[in-house]
DNA sequence: CCTACACCGAAT
DNA sequence: TTCGGTGTAG
């Protein structure tokens, strides 16, 4: 069913293989997006994300995703001028969701490589990485030890509210006459001031206060007070991982979980895996890792280490891709939101049956793939946009993903002992 | 290098 | 108690 693009809305043609924003943006990358239902049913919702000048409203249908971006109120603005911010938020669109990068082919590689994948691969299409902007990632993955999502994302919320100004106000899609206000993520020099571990620990923040605090205040400190922080946490991007990982644990409530998350989620690094004690429970399962010996499941940095080779050898160059993929499977707030919770497939043997969505790979399978030199997919999705001229899309801000993943490989291997 | 333990709050 | 961790002290 082709629809037509609601009011002041743009279309741009993207099967829902290749993104599906029910399942990208709730399923722990980021925690800022705020969703909204746009009828009773809760089949369609319409997503929307506050950037510093903007506000960036989605929604999709099978075959495209349909964007607009609100701004504050201000200066009448000619034609060219709101062309150019309409290739502006394309441009952020495409950046933002990496639309560089084919996901079936990904699929196709992963489900080649590994039985497991490939049997679940039906189950949730259209999951891919984000490409975040590294403060806010960074700062929401600290606020993320020992925590939830549901929890993180309000504490987020709440850091927005309190330590940046509303950008402006938008009447919610549907079903209500309310409105909601829109904050951009507040800047690193914000957080910095000696007031915030009071406040946040108000706030809920708990422990996580101190360390939100001093790692804005170590970043300002090193690296000047307007943008300079955000630039610095940028330029880790064409550094090597095991470099950028070493830069990213200095700072304060940043440990190697953390800093893994933010290498793959803001700063290119797709083939690092973030490795919790879920993802350690699933690889023991089906991908042959040793459990621990003891009793207490503390993870150690060695055994940290092998999970990430071993899953690495299996999954090839966007390895923390696909476990993203993997695992989303297993999250229970999936079952909220419409999502379609995949029906458990039908297994050969019935002799099991669990709740859990991982569980339904089998119990017996130990997948032993040999690593093997990976080629990049790197095929571009067509992309157009409706009621403007197609348009191809090659690459991303003038600088193609190869560049930014050159000399990547020598960090990949390298152990931290 | 590796192991306890505290730390906050919500869920169980 | 446990959990989608990390800092600190041994």
């Amino acid at each position: 069913m082709v629809t037509a693009a609601p009011l002041g809305f743009r279309a741009l043609p993207l099967p829902l293989a290749q993104l599906s924003l029910a399942a990208v943006l709730k399923c722990g990358q980021s925690f800022r997006w705020s969703i909204h239902p746009l009828d009773a049913a809760l089949t369609a919702h319409e997503y929307r994300l506050c950037l510093h000048d903007r506000v960036v409203c989605l929604r999709q249908t099978s075959d495209s995703i349909f964007y607009r971006a609100v701004f504050p109120e201000s200066v009448l603005l000619g034609p060219s001028e709101e062309a150019a911010r309409e290739a502006e938020t394309l441009a952020w669109l495409r950046d933002y969701f990496q639309l560089d990068i084919d996901l079936l082919c990904l699929y196709k590689e992963w489900a080649e490589k590994d039985a497991v994948f490939a049997r679940l691969r039906t189950r949730f299409e259209g999951l891919r990485m984000l490409r975040q902007d590294p403060w806010e990632n960074l700062v929401s993955f600290i606020c993320s030890s020992n925590n939830n999502i549901s929890r993180i994302t309000k504490m987020v919320k709440s850091l927005c509210s309190h330590y940046s100004p509303s950008l402006l106000s938008l009447p919610l899609p549907a079903l209500s006459s309310e409105n909601e206000s829109y904050h951009p993520f507040p800047p690193p020099s914000l957080l910095a001031d000696p007031s915030v571990p009071a406040t946040l620990r108000a706030l809920g923040f708990g422990y996580r206060a101190d360390f939100i605090h001093k790692t804005a205040r170590m970043l300002v400190d090193a690296h000047g007070a307007h943008g300079g922080p955000e630039r610095w946490l940028q330029t880790l991007r064409a550094m090597p991982t095991a470099d950028a990982r070493a830069e990213l644990l200095k700072l304060m409530g940043v440990g190697r979980k953390v800093a893994d998350c933010v290498l793959l989620m803001s700063l290119d690094k797709t083939e690092v895996i973030p490795v919790d004690t879920h993802v350690h429970q699933i690889a023991i399962k089906h991908y042959g890792l040793r459990g621990i010996s003891g009793k207490k499941p503390t993870m150690s940095p060695a055994l940290y280490d092998e999970i990430n080779e071993k899953l690495l050898a299996v999954w090839g160059t966007h390895a923390g891709w696909a476990q993203t993929v993997l695992f989303t499977a297993d999250l229970k707030s999936f079952s909220l939101y419409g999502l379609p919770t995949p029906a458990p497939t039908p297994t050969p043997s019935p002799s099991k049956r669990r709740s859990r969505a991982s569980d339904d790979a089998g119990d017996d399978l130990t997948v032993l793939v040999p690593p093997r030199p990976n080629k990049r997919a790197r095929k571009m999705v067509a992309v157009s946009v409706a009621n403007v001229e197609p348009v191809e899309v090659p690459e991303i801000g003038g600088v193609s993903l190869a560049e930014r993943v050159k000399g990547r490989r020598r960090g990949v291997q390298t152990p931290i002992k």
